[in-house]
DNA sequence: TTAGTAAGGTTGTCAGACATCTTTTACCAG
DNA sequence: CTGGTAAAAGATGTCTGACAACCTTACTAA
């Protein structure tokens, strides 16, 4: 049916540039399937003529598209919708903004909450033992002077893992890129460590049973009870420290070791 | 430094198109610092000047890196190095993968759920006329005649927004682009379509009473049990509603000659 | 001083042309 | 008919020039 794709070929009138609303209505039709991957676009003259805007506008559309992995094309060929079509969230993080960091937190506690609530459920005995390790190298790496951030984080990849959805590590992966400096934050927030060590492991400690023992809703609770106590340890986290966090870029960790 | 600029305004030689080698050289500057957050990028006259490249190149090759969130455009103005750092999440949708169209939407319940419970304590009663009137607004569509499907997107992302935490709104656009296809075959699932509008309208309207009576909790329970039973509907659909949505446009498979 | 306006600069869009490469077609030899 | 080769057609990549829409600045006039 040619008129099936009539949907994806509305007219170009909200206040965006031609070439975003194209971009947005091509990548919609990929999303969609009204184009498949494989398959050829329309040829860029077509296009341009469909939509009644000039070639520059198609050929810088196509380009975004191509950047984002959509399609790919070849000269004198055409211009195809890529074999596994990807979509990206790109997030913000304004810099010196501790709301974006509380924010993300929101989002992640969400996303781990669900994932640990699965892992409890679905974990293989494998799957298991790798969050054990994960825990018992936490401590590891603090015993030896570390500040276990990067242990942290494996911790919690690992249930991530355990949910056995690949799209729970990703994002998981992802939102703590941003996070893992606000975590060092509290992780080498000397005045408190030694509490805050406590808490922590104990709290782990927590979901590791939980998932262990296969309870789907109490796991849930353990990790909602530990990052919304990550929260308010990251919130009592003196200021100066946030300040270290947003220039850090500069050089890598000077932090003693 | 001086001729780390240099670097930067190479010749343009490689068997690449002009177009990408433009485009990484330019976001090497960037990443290099030679351009900094803030910074005004040269014209783009005098850009394809200095590379002796067509303004078409230098178009296409601004397009690509607007795209990936390390430049913006202002009309009349100019472009300018983007000031918040970004990073990008990428989800590979594998064709035809039922699977991966299931494990997405748990994720999307995790991040709805949480939504939810936001919205029922932060929403501002302008967000919750949103809201209402984004309900309404699918029972038109489907009297009219439509499937809803975007409308019905409206109301989740409506949800989201109340949470008013832009990471939320953010992801569940991005999750929702892979899932429309999803939603529109329960939608559009004509042997239980009564029975499933009812269902939908009455799951709605109970998150939308939770959130308006700020429940928190009562609202992440009714999303639970909306998009739990939603995975359902979906398993429901005959299975050649799923093959239509792979195979839409596949018309041409007879064999030519 | 301040408001208004004109001038110039910059990105966004259009139109047409040619270069380079690919695919299809047409033709010819076998 | 078949197979191979060359020409033609078609597609993307690049160039050029022009105008539109918008922003910024500077200058003028009250």
């Amino acid at each position: 049916m040619a008129h099936a794709v009539a949907n994806s070929y509305d007219r170009l009138n909200t206040g965006l540039d031609l070439t975003r609303q194209m971009a947005q209505q091509l990548s919609q039709a990929i999303y969609n399937g009204d184009l498949k991957p494989g398959q050829r676009l329309p040829t860029e003259a077509a296009v341009s003529q469909r939509y009644g805007t000039s070639r520059s506008v198609v050929r810088e559309a196509l380009s975004m598209l191509r950047q984002s992995g959509l399609i790919v094309s070849r000269r004198g060929s055409g211009s195809f919708v890529a074999d596994s079509p990807t979509a990206e969230l790109r997030f913000k993080l304004p810099h010196r903004s501790f709301q974006a960091v509380i924010e993300l937190l929101e989002l992640r506690r969400a996303v781990e909450v669900e994932a640990a609530r699965l892992a409890a459920i679905r974990r293989t005995s494998s799957q298991l033992r790798h969050i054990r390790n994960a825990m018992a190298d936490i401590d590891e790496a603090v015993e030896n002077g570390g500040t276990g951030v990067e242990e942290d984080m494996a911790f919690h990849r690992s249930i991530a893992k355990a949910a056995n959805n690949a799209y729970f590590t990703a994002s998981i992966d992802f939102y703590n890129r941003f996070l893992q400096h606000a975590i060092a934050v509290t992780r080498t927030n000397e005045a408190q460590r030694l509490t805050f060590m406590e808490q922590v492991v104990a709290e782990h400690q927590a979901i590791l049973n939980a998932i262990a023992d296969g309870e789907a809703e109490a796991a849930a609770r353990c990790v909602v009870t530990h990052l919304s106590r990550a929260e308010k340890r990251l919130r009592q986290a003196p200021a100066e420290l946030f300040d270290r966090i947003d220039k850090k870029e500069d050089a890598p960790t000077s932090t003693p070791n």
